[in-house]
DNA sequence: TTTAGCACTCTCGCATCGAGAGTGCTAAAT
DNA sequence: ATTTAGCACTCTCGATGCGAGAGTGCTAAA
């Protein structure tokens, strides 16, 4: 009763093929005769029945043609999709856009985003690679007007930050590189807990500035901390399903919404492996918001050195061959440029 | 036939009032009910005609009320709404939420577009302050791993920018310092085109390190040069005219693409004073790209200083007097904040 | 100048209807 | 024991028609 024949596997093979190219409920003799099937419309009527039996399809009302069923596109990316992988001219395409892109990382990001959402034709989303257990190594502080100053703080990993603090009053540069450099000396190679425990006598500007690099620690440990890139949000509205407005909208507000995006990322990509893609068809029945759509996600970078998350959302009815395959490449190329990146 | 009578004024205003708040075409007789006229409803009618000749109303059919055209909001918000305020709890809770913020830019811009955006229930938009004629004022090299330095440039105005660069060979962190007080020392308060022609012999290094200092000060002139952040996308799609798919995606990419925002922002905004709110209603003719939409924007910021652009993104039948007191007060206390952070 | 009255127009919701597509079942064929 | 032809049945979808309702524009009276 659980496993499938091999001509069910066919059948619903062809099913969410034909259903992903047209969108339209396709019926057993439409099947036979664009896929030139050498059996009769009956029997694959029948398939049908079982395969609507065990899960895999569902037809819309009585008289229409079959559509998958969430488990069936699970089943269908699991078990019957097989490794796809880009057109080379295609892989080439995009390295090169990346080549030929500015090596900052906002850049890049920019650049990654961009390329899934064209290539998918759906959302994309990219976060800033980040540490994840940072490390203290270097320490600016440049005055800049008045009472503010511009802390430029460098991790392991090569993650920077920066951020304005007002001073209680003025301070001169010299003094400001004095602090500096003690800190420089005092915390290098130190993570966030040694360093927010540090001892010794120190004054109140050596102090807020210690409490500043502690929080900017923990934000950079934090998987949201850095910028979210995101890209194609047009596309989403091109598909069909998502013609009713209230599915748009939820599909909108998951990629806006930075708080449910941290849930989301923390509770499924932090277990993937860098390198593996994951699925998510239909909020896998515990993410009510994006129960009309389907996201496939993917981390890159090294572990160790930084790592990110990337992915796409779009309808259910994706071309989930071609998407994994982007996101994985994409991935990958971004893996390499965070190795690039850290090492000479 | 130009001016428009004392009635005619008070129907057209009631019109629009009553059309933004229920978006259904409104009716003479709908009109007298419920704002209880001392007239008729066939006097309402002929000054409907009238105003329908004008050019501020129109009739979607021959047999159903009537719907402002853009003309009639562009009478509507130059000469019937007069100046409106939000009620001073609003405020008051606005700027709250203000000083409770962390007094990063990051966070401001991104609370700003948040305000805009539930205040308005409309899409916002909001670009991080800049400065018009970039002056240098300091300059970091900070090695991170490997050939990789860090590069921060600190221009006057307080616009800080950050760039990773790698370099053909590993340098050491007292050359990279060298090099960056030579330049300190060099280049104190010198525009982009003096830095770009400064004589003197120069390394290899020195130049790269110059170029790109150059070019990042450009960038920085830009008037998108920085981060452009964005909230309440989904809100475009709750309004009832952004039901047909099309005409969200054209809104939607409108907030999208950098290439049309940037040249919206040039064409429009640049033209108005900090303070001014300009307010862009069905594309004023020469958009194409948002003929469904209109658009309230204005500038913040100190001139001189640092400045920037915020606004929101809806439907023509927006409530002009709510979003635009929205940002008008946004964008002062932005100015204020701009200003703070540029004073001591 | 305003207004009552009225014929007219247009949309919208609803019901009807036929065509078409696709199913599920049964009985025959392989 | 499968597979398939045949067929009645079901359901959607588009077209058509119709009545109610809303709102207009015009005319003539106030």
């Amino acid at each position: 009763m659980n496993g499938l024949t091999e001509r069910q596997r066919l059948i619903l093979a062809l099913v969410i093929r034909d259903y992903i190219e047209t969108a339209q409920p396709v019926g057993s003799g439409h099947l036979v005769s664009k896929f030139t099937l050498d059996m009769s419309s009956a029997t694959v009527r029948n398939e049908m029945v079982a395969l609507t039996e065990k899960g895999y399809l569902r037809q819309p009302h009585t008289s229409a043609g079959r559509v998958p069923s969430e488990e069936g596109y699970r089943y269908f990316v699991r078990q019957l999709m097989g490794q796809t992988d880009l057109p080379s001219t295609t892989k080439h395409t995009i390295a090169h856009q990346f080549l030929q892109a500015g090596q900052d990382v906002d850049s890049l990001m920019r650049l990654a985003a961009s390329v899934l959402a064209h290539q998918s034709q759906a959302a994309s989303l990219v976060t800033a690679p980040h540490v994840e257990q940072a490390r203290f190594k270097h320490l600016e502080l440049i005055g800049t007007y008045g009472r503010q100053v511009l802390m430029v703080l460098v991790l392991s990993g090569g993650d920077v930050r920066q951020q304005m603090l007002a001073l209680a009053e003025p301070v001169s540069q010299d003094r400001l590189s004095a602090v500096a450099t003690m800190i420089n000396d005092q915390c290098q190679g130190l993570d966030a807990e040694r360093i927010a425990s540090l001892p010794g006598q120190m004054d109140a500007l050596e102090q807020d500035v210690l409490r500043l690099i502690v929080d900017d620690m923990h934000r950079s440990g934090n998987i949201l901390g850095g910028e979210v890139y995101r890209d194609g949000l047009s596309h989403v509205l091109a598909e069909p399903e998502f013609a009713e407005v209230e599915v748009a909208r939820k599909a909108l507000r998951i990629l806006e919404e930075r708080s449910f995006l941290e849930d989301l990322l923390t509770r499924t990509v932090l277990t993937t492996n860098v390198g593996g893609v994951q699925v998510l068809i239909g909020g896998e029945d515990n993410w009510e918001e994006l129960r009309d759509c389907s996201m496939v996600l993917a981390r890159y970078g090294a572990p160790g050195l930084a790592t990110g998350t990337l992915g796409v959302l779009g309808p259910i009815r994706m071309a989930y061959g071609r998407t994994i395959s982007t996101v994985r490449f994409v991935a990958g190329l971004l893996s390499d440029l965070v190795v690039d990146l850290h090492t000479e």
